[in-house]
DNA sequence: CGGAATCCGCCACGATACTG
DNA sequence: CAGTATCGTGGCGGATTCCG
């Protein structure tokens, strides 16, 4: 099975089934956040966004998002059928065809999804502006700190210069006595 | 800098501003599936959840979240700064303050991000429902199939009981020629 | 064609220690 | 208190091979 949902021992148990949703920060390391993490996944997200148009086949679908290995993209599949989000169906005949399409619980998921998606369209100018914004301050101070380290190191050849000057002076006075 | 968002090579360019959106699968293979990436990710989605409450310090967002290394936070907390969602305010003091807080970006993404979590949480029962039926199907097929390769075990090592016993007979018959 | 199994590189994450 | 720097490691993900 190779590695699988590994029942965490952190699971938390759902015995509260009416927590206060302002609240669902603190326990939600349970069960929540990993479905979350699986739904979210970068994989995921394009399959359910492409079965959500119609149902498709396993090398369709590998066509389609090309850049995904047959590997993941098996592994992603199973994992869906798993949380009851995509159906598998069969088709006995050669060679074999095995088609993928959204569950209704998948087509729930589609309208969520697509709202997310929708704001990162939404607002992918606004965070591109901000990111160049602060690479372009940290770039500065860093700036700023080289060339405070240039002048410390500047200031501190000339220093030990003028030390060994006066070292040699000095041990030339000494020596007679 | 360690390692940020390393720009990689296949960004593929903001030239589509008009991009169909019933077809955002196949190019989205860009930068908002980055984007998306990085605010649905696990840390992520708890610090902006817990900041839209109120304005939080770097270590009571630590004590809050328990379970996150003082690393991830770090992390977490810088990108989302570099994406423009929170803002870093450090107070001149000893010991030195640093309060974190959503920004308006920030805030328009939560309600996105709490739409999601509130999807999961109404379909908690119904995933966990599919994959203990899941499961239980796989272990049934899985029962099925040792079951047959021990009959077929079994069925194998009759056959060639059988034959060593004739072996042994045709031998004896052949030994006086 | 639709997978499952194996090998493996790599980096993301966690734990620890150190700085200011 | 609020981080950064360093190291060790688990597992994610890709490439390849084999099966039904």
């Amino acid at each position: 099975m190779e590695d699988g949902t590994s029942k965490s021992p952190g699971y938390c148990g759902d015995t509260a089934d009416l927590y206060d949703v302002l609240q669902w920060d603190t326990r939600q390391d349970c069960e929540v956040r990993q479905i979350l993490d699986r739904i979210a996944d970068k994989w995921s997200l394009l399959v359910i966004a492409l079965l959500d148009q119609q149902s498709l086949r396993f090398t369709e679908l590998r066509r389609r998002i090309d850049g995904i290995s047959q590997r993941m993209l098996a592994r992603t599949l199973r994992h869906l059928e798993r949380d009851g989000l995509v159906s598998r169906t069969v088709h006995p005949s050669v060679p074999p065809r095995v088609d993928y399409e959204l569950t209704p619980l998948g087509a729930t998921l589609h309208h969520t999804i697509r709202a997310l998606v929708t704001w990162t369209e939404e607002h992918q100018r606004e965070i591109a502006y901000a990111r160049s914004a602060y690479d372009a301050r940290v770039a500065a101070e860093q700036e700023a700190m080289e060339r405070e380290a240039a002048q410390r190191d500047a200031i501190a050849r000339e220093v030990l210069a003028a030390g060994a000057a006066r070292v040699t002076r000095t041990s030339a006075d000494s020596r007679p006595r």
